[in-house]
Parts: C-alpha cells; sequence; structure tokens
RNA sequence: GGGCCGGUAGCUCAGCAUGGAUAGAGUGCUGGACUUCUAAUCCAGUGGUCAAGGGAUCGAAGCCCUUCUGGCCCGCCA
C-alpha cells in the first residue's frame, strides 16, 4: 500500500512540476486513516503556500488514484493528506501472504555478512541479570539481521587468562577450595559464589596474595606452564556451565574464542608491526608516558599499550581479536567442534593445534561487539583505531547497552542497606541476582499459573510451557526498553506476568489455538475477506501488515525493543477483536474469514516473537 | 577537571534519528465486564509546566546553546 501511494504521488508531483521532495509515508496515528503524508508540508516551503490548501489539491488530485489498495483519500486541516485502506482488499493481500514462511522478511541486508560478538563472560562465576541483558540483546540482533537479509557469525569471547580467573586459581591452590562443589550445586555457581567472593575477601586480611596471584597470571599466559593446564581445566568446566545458562535462555553460537588463544597466537606482534609502519602508534620519549608505546587519541587522553618495561597492557590483548573479527589479519586458528547446541546448530571453537578439518571463516567487513556502556570509552579506541587500521573498509561498532541494577529492596535482600538508593551489581562482592536463580523462580511461579488454568494437561506439559513462559518473561523484560535505559532489576516487580509482559502476548497467541481447535475446520484462503469490516478486524489486520516495517526499523536501528513493542502492539490487537468479535458463532463465510485472520495472527505473531527468541505456547 | 548516557503521568517507560494533528502505554488507584472462543483478558475513569531557561522556525517533547540534576567512565590494573 505504501508503495502505490508512493508511486502515485510521485506522479502527481511529477504532473505539478515539483521535483525531489523527500515525503515520508507512515501508518496514521489513531483516527488519521490509515496512512498519513506529510507531503503538503514539504511543499509548502517550496510553493510559499498554506500546507491546508496544498494537502487539499493534493488530495483531490489522487482520487482519481482510487481503486486500488486506497479507498478514500483525505486532507486534514492540520496538512496532513490522509489515506484510508479498502480493508478488504488489503486483508486478503496480507492474510495470505502471512502464511508464507518468509512473511516480514526484509531484505536490507542483501546478504552482507556481519559478525556479531555477545556474551563474553569471563570463565570465573556464573551468569547474573546484568550478563542477561548482554545475551538477550546480542541474540535478538542477530535474528533481526537474519530477517533482514544479513549473513551472520556470533562469536563468544572467552576471556580465559584475565586477573579474574587467577583469582579463582589462588583460591582453589593457596585457600583451600575443594574442587568439587557441594552436591546439588553447578560449578559456574560454586566458582563465583564461594570462591571468588571468599578469595577477594582475603586479599583484605592477607595483602601478600596479591602477589601470588599477579604470578599465577603469568604463568596462565606462559602457556605451557602447570598453572596454564590447571586454568584451563577450570575455565572449562565453568564455561560449559555457562553455556547451559544461555541454552536455557535459547541462545546459541558459531564459534568460541579464547583470549588464552589470542595472546599464544602472537598475533599482536604482527600487528604493533603493522601499526607501528602505518604511524598510527607513537613511542614517547618524554611526558608521563615516557618510554610507552601509546595509541594517539585524538581530543583524549593517549591510551598506553606498551609499557616502558616492554610488556603489553591489557587493550594489547583487545585489539589483535578486533582485528582477527574484520579480517585485517591472517587467520592463525584451527577449528574443531565444541558440540551441538540444543537447537541443533554446530558450535566451533577455534584452537592452536594444527588439525585437517576444515577452516571457517568467521570474519566480516562489518563486526558488532555487545559490550556494556561502562566500557564504551575503551572500544572507542578500538573503533577508531581500526577505522584506521582497515582503511576505513572496515567498520567495528560497538553495540552499547546500559548496566543492570538492583533496586534498593532487591539490593536489601542480599544483604546491603543502599539507603533506599539502586545500586551497581557487583560478582567480587557477590552482589548479584543469579541468572538460573531468576529463571527457576520464574519457571516456579509460572508453572503454578498454568496449572491452575489447565489442571487436565500432563505433568511434563506443564513443565515445558512453565519453561517457555520463564524464558520469554526475562527475555522480554531485558529488550522491551531502549538500550541507554539503566535497567533497575527487582525481584519482585520485575517478574510481574500482566500487562507489558511476554506472558501477556503469549496469552493471546494461546487465545488464537483455542479458537482455532476448537472450530474444527480448515481454513480456506479463499475467503470473503471483504466481510472483515468491524474495527476490531480491520485493527488487526492492519497492525499484522506493519512486520516488515518493525524488521527494518529494528535492523537499521540495531534495537530489538522495535521487536517488542511490535509484538504487543500485535497481541493488543488481537485481544481487543477477541474480546469484542465472535469467532465461533459466526456464520459459515465469515466463520472461514474470522479463521483466516486468527492464523495470520499466529502466524505473524510467532514469526515476530522468534526474532526476540520467544516460543509461543498452544496452551498456558 | 574532562568524556559518554539519562531526566516525559505517583512509579516504570514509548514517542526524539527524519520538527507538524488531540503527548501515548504499562503499572498504581476508582468503578464496571467471566452460565460465553481460557479474566495472564477487556472497558471506563484518574493522572502531564515533556527538568529549567534561551535561540533558530509559520510550528518544538523532538533541532541548537546554557544551566540544573541523576548514573557511568577517565591506571604503565584486567
Amino acid at each position: 500500500m505504501l508503495d502505490e501511494i508512493r508511486k502515485n504521488l510521485l506522479t502527481i508531483l511529477e504532473q505539478q512540476k515539483i521535483s525531489d521532495l523527500a515525503f515520508s509515508l507512515e501508518p496514521a496515528k489513531e483516527g488519521f486513516g490509515d496512512v498519513s503524508c506529510n507531503i503538503a508540508f514539504l511543499a509548502a516551503k517550496a510553493l510559499k503556500q498554506r500546507p491546508n490548501e496544498i494537502a487539499q489539491s493534493i488530495s483531490k488530485q489522487y482520487e482519481k488514484f482510487l481503486g486500488g489498495l486506497v479507498s478514500k483519500v483525505e486532507a486534514h486541516p492540520s496538512g496532513y493528506v490522509n489515506f484510508y485502506a479498502d480493508v478488504g482488499k488489503l486483508g486478503k493481500i496480507i492474510i495470505v501472504q502471512s502464511q508464507e514462511d518468509d512473511y516480514g522478511f526484509a531484505n536490507v541486508g542483501a546478504g552482507t555478512k556481519i559478525t556479531v560478538e555477545h556474551t563474553s563472560v569471563n570463565p570465573n562465576k556464573a551468569l547474573h541479570i546484568g550478563h542477561v541483558r548482554n545475551v538477550v540483546v546480542g541474540d535478538s540482533i542477530i535474528r533481526i539481521l537474519q530477517k533482514a537479509g544479513y549473513q551472520i557469525n556470533t562469536l563468544n569471547y572467552v576471556d580465559d587468562s584475565g586477573l579474574q580467573v587467577a583469582d579463582i586459581l589462588l583460591g582453589f591452590t593457596h585457600l583451600g577450595f575443594s574442587q568439587e562443589p557441594p552436591a546439588g550445586q553447578k560449578f559456574d555457581h560454586y566458582c563465583g559464589d564461594e570462591v571468588y567472593v571468599k578469595t577477594t575477601e582475603k586479599y583484605q586480611t592477607n595483602p601478600e596474595l596479591q602477589d601470588i596471584r599477579n604470578q599465577i597470571l603469568k604463568e596462565i599466559e606462559d602457556g605451557n606452564s602447570e598453572t596454564a593446564k590447571f586454568a584451563s581445566k577450570i575455565t572449562s568446566r565453568v564455561l560449559s556451565e555457562q553455556l547451559k545458562t544461555c541454552w536455557r535462555l535459547g541462545v546459541s553460537y558459531d564459534c568460541l574464542n579464547f583470549e588464552s588463544e589470542i595472546v599464544r597466537s602472537h598475533l599482536w606482534k604482527k600487528i604493533f608491526e603493522k601499526l607501528k609502519q602505518m604511524n598510527l602508534v607513537k613511542f614517547e620519549s618524554e611526558g608521563k608516558n615516557k618510554g610507552c608505546w601509546v595509541i594517539l587519541a585524538e581530543g583524549e587522553e593517549d591510551k598506553v599499550l606498551v609499557r616502558s618495561n616492554d610488556t603489553a597492557t591489557y587493550i594489547a590483548k583487545d585489539i589483535p581479536y578486533a582485528a582477527w573479527k574484520l579480517g585485517l589479519v591472517e587467520d592463525p586458528f584451527y577449528y574443531t567442534k565444541y558440540r551441538d547446541q540444543p537447537n541443533g546448530k554446530t558450535l566451533y571453537q577455534t584452537t592452536l593445534i594444527p588439525n585437517d578439518l576444515p577452516k571457517h571463516n568467521y570474519a566480516s567487513n562489518k563486526v558488532i561487539t555487545v559490550i556494556d556502556s561502562r566500557q564504551a570509552r575503551l572500544q572507542n579506541i578500538i573503533t577508531t583505531l581500526m577505522a584506521k587500521f582497515g582503511q576505513n573498509k572496515k567498520e567495528y561498532v560497538h553495540l552499547s547497552y546500559e548496566s543492570v541494577t538492583l533496586s534498593s529492596d532487591t539490593a536489601n535482600s542480599l544483604g546491603l542497606d543502599t539507603g533506599g538508593k539502586s545500586t551497581q551489581m557487583s560478582g567480587r562482592k557477590g552482589l548479584y541476582v543469579n541468572a538460573d536463580k531468576i529463571l527457576d523462580t520464574l519457571e516456579q511461579k509460572t508453572l503454578e499459573e498454568t496449572k491452575k488454568r489447565n489442571p487436565e494437561l500432563a505433568d511434563d506439559t506443564l513443565h515445558q510451557i512453565a519453561k517457555n513462559v520463564a524464558v520469554a518473561t526475562l527475555r522480554y523484560e531485558m529488550i522491551k526498553q531502549d538500550l541507554d535505559k539503566i535497567i533497575t532489576f527487582d525481584t519482585t516487580k520485575s517478574l510481574s506476568l500482566e500487562g507489558d509482559t511476554a506472558p501477556y502476548i503469549q496469552y493471546a497467541y494461546a487465545r488464537a489455538s483455542r479458537i482455532i481447535e476448537k472450530s474444527n475446520t480448515r481454513p480456506n484462503f479463499d475467503a470473503k475477506f471483504e466481510m472483515l469490516q468491524d474495527q476490531y478486524e480491520s485493527a488487526l489486520v492492519k497492525t499484522i501488515g506493519k512486520l516488515d516495517l518493525a524488521v527494518q526499523d529494528a535492523a537499521n536501528n540495531l534495537s530489538p525493543k522495535v521487536i517488542a513493542k511490535y509484538c504487543y502492539s500485535l497481541a493488543v490487537s488481537f485481544n481487543g477483536f477477541y474480546e469484542h468479535v465472535r469467532v465461533l458463532d459466526a456464520e459459515p463465510d465469515l466463520l472461514n474469514a474470522r479463521i483466516c485472520l486468527v492464523y495470520a495472527f499466529q502466524s505473524c505473531l510467532q514469526k515476530a516473537l522468534n526474532l526476540i527468541g520467544i516460543d509461543t505456547p498452544q496452551r498456558m
């Protein structure tokens, strides 16, 4: 419909000898038709007439084009030109198309490759609610970009040679922590909740531990040491537990990258030489950074890359990885299968040990790295450096999001009095809400609710539904607001199942399922769609028709929230329809048309929810 | 001190990119709708100097500037 109007308006403009008006056509606000156009405002400037007069003249001229998808055109006194859809014709197109697998596909990417990195949690602890935001944002972005025609590689970077790893190693080797968690506790929970927190506490009372910690860190980087082997054993155990949490959330990856391997690959040396050649780094012979190699940052403090004692700083680990992701260096890695993931996709990992297995290429000209906004400064340095290093043919994007904080009530329940303020989480202090535990709580809650409503369902069915709804609830909470908004997590308030939540949306789907189930008919899509004239019917049809617009918007702006809002509006439209329009009581032709509409709704909602990793239970 | 981000209804947030119509949701509170396709729902009411001031514009919640305010970041740590 948008295309049709655009084409006709352009014809009118041509006749008027007006050109180059970048007018916009957008879905109208409630009560102003279906599509609104700002053309008159723009023409007003050129023609020096009042918007209102131009709008009237344009709508008059448009009348000869009526009879397509547009049934009426109207000039609003404000100056907008409003178009009204022929719901019957439009409905037929939308409802029939909605049954196609690729409904909502918006080919803005045209097959372009993008590499996305997300999750990247240090392998010394379990995921908490803050990590979940990263995981869910990253995974949703991937799904959206795929629907928008991009080809995506998904990476998860494992920082297995950092200080935080040294901390738990020290706990195991010097403080006598058992390598086995108490019965029933996941290994990642144990490492984070017990070993990490208590080891860190000890630094206060036993400062000499700091030296041991630094020693351990050095030995890890060495690679051949016993410590490095032990570290690898511990981190891979933690990693495997962390991945279980991610899979539980419905997330999957293509490849795992390990920081230890980046370090041992000596990529840094090669890149450092190139950076020198390209004059992107500078050796300081005086000043506060005397004796260091620094990145020349414009308008900011220079960043030390190589210390005066000739060792590299940690950012020197990030640069090779960024360059590798952009395909700016020769790939030093081999690949092995890590394991198959629950969704059937194989997860690979890099290795430095040569093998004959096929090589993969996960690099792209565009890389998106999902990291929270606290790292913005460092990511900025890398972004500008990569732009120069890649001679502007490569694009490194830091997809930043604000952190998740704890409400004062929730912090209180964890034993911290914040004086009524929300507070940042801290792994070190044990101040966080664990992801698995939140999912457990949600599962329990949704299980009770579902059982209450469906007492006749089998236990395993109920559990399956509860799992679905729990994951959906958490995922939706994590993306429904803008990335630049802090999420203040409250263990009671954030887990509501009513209003603008995932269960609300899923419930609409379940209601639709029951209509179809009870109708006992197969839909005939050669239906009399012109019978769907009711305001609730046409509102639903129109909302279904906007999926591709939402996909485009979300993909162009890397904004998963757009899809969440769309799903919600779809559910609202359906619930309005459900409450006011009886499907099963209608006479045959109308019944069939309405059943088709219900099918269209389900198909569309399922596709939309899939973009944010949410399932659609038939019952709940 | 410098940088980034936020400030819209009691609370949580859309709307801001690309200025235009009556600033919208959820939640809360008040009232109403289940012998009906599942009430995790729907309907109605309540609730707003769009932080403040200035500027450009025919027109600003939106753009520019200033101020106030909250958060985060600023190591030869990782």
